[in-house]
DNA sequence: ATGTCC
């Protein structure tokens, strides 16, 4: 049996038009018409291209019509001006952080939605909002507020071990790392895991997430790439604290940081493009276009972004069980907290939508954890409910350098030594996430003693990341070249 | 961050 061999240019050739439709049109034939003649395809296509409406509450050729049907709230977006002064908003560690980022911030001040805002001490330049930001805003959630990754997040599993197993029994562990996740962009399982997540009523009527259900499914309990980890380390607790309710000791502490792979991106993308057709900024100020929780694009973006924080948080739950399952084990506690997102919260008695893009929720006595890098530690944090930082912290130490420049500037000898100097076993992971590219965690955490308090320390021991495996980059692509 | 339609 032959399969359907369908290309942008095919569609393109009977008039499909530029945009999403072609990667979607693309997606649907080849997942549900793989085995049709390519012909019959073709002629079917050209059916719903001519007439799109009569495909429209089609189940499957739905998902390729309405992005044939022209939206005429998208063709007629508002033109917006900034206001010409922004909102006040804090900085903290100001000395650390970039001239890029700063900027970002300036432009976010000036929407006309934002109440309050707040820059962290890793702050570095992103998409919209800079990674490290924090804005609230009146009724309003802007996409690129929360970022690409939705609910991109830490999980910490403390387990009652002496730490002297894990050098002790370093393959062990290794071992079960190992197997617990899968890494990599596009990674997914060859059997789904469970989870009442993917029972979740939006997967059966966003026709967005119709399509994507069954590689999100295969998806559930992977890591992906960039800077995401799954690690084992030693957590020391100096003094018990009553919220962490863990006594005074050092333990075995595993640490995840992923976030919704698939999902997130592809709702972050969709709703982000909506909400540029119809708010138009100026053009740096593009990318912080936001629907309103009035309308029905806002709606359904704000629920697809709680169903994404969700989906991720199963993902880590579905890999610490795995871990608690095969160290035969329950952990003593577990912390966690979304760190791309937003939440309605009240702040200085006003309701107002919280954007935490790179940032840790730090509410009064709200748990957290803010990594280091692979050799620095990370720190369990509890909040203190800092107005002046909208109830927020750090997300992390923050880059130092970009990937192409820390692939560029750090040899691999070099990076070994790092690695063996802090006894740290890496699985996986590059130059480009190496302990150089990052701020120092210490400098970071003295510049927000405001905003938490240190209950817990964790010192990265086996650290799994994506592999620098380069397998079906071009010579362009490898990173490792790049630069030359 | 994501297998980024060519």
């Amino acid at each position: 049996m032959s399969k359907l061999k369908l290309t942008g240019k095919d569609l393109r050739g009977i008039g499909y038009p530029e945009g999403p439709v072609i990667s979607v049109a693309m997606t649907v034939m080849q997942k549900h018409y793989k085995h049709e003649a390519k012909e019959d395809v073709m002629a079917l296509l050209q059916k719903i291209l001519a007439a799109p409406v009569e495909y429209e509450n089609d189940a499957v050729l739905g998902l390729i019509a309405e992005k044939l049907i022209p939206k005429k709230d998208l063709l007629d977006g508002e033109s917006i001006s900034l206001n010409q002064s922004g909102i006040q908003f804090n900085v903290f560690g100001q000395e650390h952080i970039e001239e890029g980022a700063m900027h970002q911030m300036y432009q976010a001040a000036k929407l006309p939605v934002s109440v309050a805002g707040a820059l962290m001490p890793d702050a570095h330049s992103g998409y919209g909002l800079p990674i490290g930001g924090v804005l609230a805003t009146d009724n309003a959630v802007i996409p690129y507020g929360v970022g690409v990754d939705i609910g991109c997040r830490m999980c910490l599993s403390i387990f009652d071990i002496n730490p002297k197993e894990l050098t002790d029994k370093e393959s062990y562990f290794a071992r079960e790392l190992g197997e617990a996740t899968l890494f990599g962009s596009g990674a997914q399982f060859d059997r789904a895991a469970n989870h009442d997540i993917m029972d979740h009523a939006l997967f059966y009527t966003l026709p967005l997430l119709k399509h994507l259900h069954g590689r999100v499914w295969k998806q559930l309990g992977t890591s992906g790439s960039g800077n995401h980890f799954a690690e084992f380390g030693i957590i020391e607790v100096k003094e018990k604290d009553a919220v962490l309710g863990v006594p005074a000791g050092h333990y075995v502490g595993f640490l995840t940081h992923s976030g919704s792979r698939a999902l997130g991106a592809n709702i972050a993308n969709h709703y982000t493009k909506i909400a540029i057709s119809k708010r138009r900024l100026p053009q740096d100020a593009k990318n912080l276009a936001w629907l309103s929780l009035d309308e029905q694009e806002g709606i359904e973006y704000w629920n697809a972004m709680n169903l994404a924080g969700d989906y991720a948080s199963a993902c880590h739950h579905v890999i610490h069980d795995k871990i608690a399952k095969q160290l035969g084990r329950k952990p003593v506690k577990m912390v966690e907290n979304h760190h791309n997102f937003a939440w309605k919260e009240i702040w200085e008695g006003r309701e107002v939508i919280v954007h935490r893009k790179g940032a840790t929720p730090a509410g009064k006595d709200v748990l957290g954890i803010i990594p280091g890098s692979m050799t620095a530690d990370g720190f369990i944090v509890k909040g203190k409910g800092e107005s002046a930082s909208v109830n927020s912290a750090s997300h992390g130490a923050g880059r130092k350098m970009s990937r192409t420049r820390a692939i560029a500037s750090v040899t691999d000898k070099q990076f070994k030594e790092e690695l063996k100097k802090f006894g740290v076993t890496l699985l996986g992971g590059g130059l480009d996430e190496s302990p150089f590219a990052y701020k120092d965690i210490n400098v970071v955490m003295q510049s927000q003693t405001a905003l938490v308090d240190v209950v817990g320390r964790f010192t990265p021991k086996i650290v799994k990341m994506d592999g620098a495996k380069h397998r079906n980059w071009s010579k362009k692509e490898r990173p490792d070249i790049v630069g030359e």
